[in-house]
DNA sequence: GTCTATAGAAGGATAGAC
DNA sequence: GTCTATCCTTCTATAGAC
């Protein structure tokens, strides 16, 4: 919200830091304000100086790290490749970003505390999977090798079919990399269901 | 595992619907022990009794709800449908399983968890997920207007096609019911591509 | 088995000095 | 802003009476 108040001092920073790491391997409740501190080099006076509360300073992590993790926009290739060529480039790249070890923690945790956390599921919403269907779907607008009735739902087609078996198991921790090959199987299943319904 | 050793007393059912609710509800880290005790109108040590720990309780709840919530097999019509019909009525179906709040919440649980308690992650995939997909390929390999090279992988494309935006949402808090017409709309998106791809 | 009462530890947050 | 030291609450788990 407002990147004007957000002043860049160090300590601030490593507690940002820190913290983010602790929250991402371990959870919100069972890190504690002093393993923060700890963590941080910091003492815990000057933690709550600069977060009034652990809620606030959780809020302020995912809101930081939501922002880092967006879906690579230069992902998206070129007018010129062939379209199959094109898709499975492009599903290969996303399938990549949501099986990162980080993109899978920020989202247990969000989801994890979207309960208590309303606003936070909401801005995790607009900020991650929305923005990233949205700009697949202006990219997929612009193939003309596809005819694309409503664009957008074409483009939750595709990450539906790149979400299957393999991202369930993933987000449960059950997929130990590394997994290139059952990737690019994936991707592959994809692109030829998603072009039997959409190629021109 | 040991169904022989779960003896039926009142106390122990008790225990376990209240706390059910009460980690269903709000996750597992805000909930005591005393929040527990006070639900399930039992003392701490009665509680400690039947549970040796918080850990083993929230264990035996998951999988005790693992078990009372997996797919329902009645939703599958039987040979005579015509087979966009019956892809649509199995959707819808299965939809409508996903956005059920305790299905949410229980898959909240167990991802949030799965990090400290990786055998629950496996345990809720197995009876969860994999059997439902499992369950779903045998249906879709004994309709002959579809041709399945690989009934498991278009299997877990169908359930992917239906897992959109609406999903996501859901899981992040943010569908309000009633959302019947949306419901609607993905499963029959969803079965247009599915059968582009699939139809004889 | 069940209760009341409490031990013992850990967590979130703050006071006061510098 | 930053530290050390500490308060108060809450939590898990248990002891002892019935």
């Amino acid at each position: 919200m407002s990147a004007a108040g957000e002043s860049e001092s160090p300590k601030r920073r490593a507690i940002l830091t820190a913290a983010g790491e602790l929250f991402v391997a371990r959870g919100y409740g069972s890190i504690s304000m002093d393993a923060i501190a700890r963590a941080a080099d910091v003492s815990k006076a000057t933690l709550y100086a600069h977060f009034e509360s652990k809620d606030r300073l959780f809020a302020t992590i995912v809101q930081v790290a939501c922002r880092e993790n967006i879906m690579p926009e230069d992902g998206l290739p070129g007018g010129e490749i062939e379209i199959e060529a094109a898709l499975r480039a492009v599903g290969g790249r996303i399938l990549r970003f949501f099986l990162r070890p980080r993109t899978l923690a920020i989202y247990r945790l969000v989801l994890a505390e979207s309960v208590r956390f309303p606003e936070l599921g909401l801005a995790f919403y607009e900020n991650g999977p929305a923005a990233g269907k949205a700009m697949l779907a202006v990219w997929m607008a612009r193939r003309s090798a596809l005819r694309l009735p409503e664009p957008a739902i074409a483009a939750e087609q595709f990450l539906g079919l790149l979400r299957t078996g393999l991202y369930t198991r993933a987000t449960l921790g059950l997929v130990p990399p590394p997994v290139d090959a059952e990737i690019d199987d994936v991707v592959e299943a994809a692109v030829r269901t998603f072009l039997a319904a959409y190629q021109v």
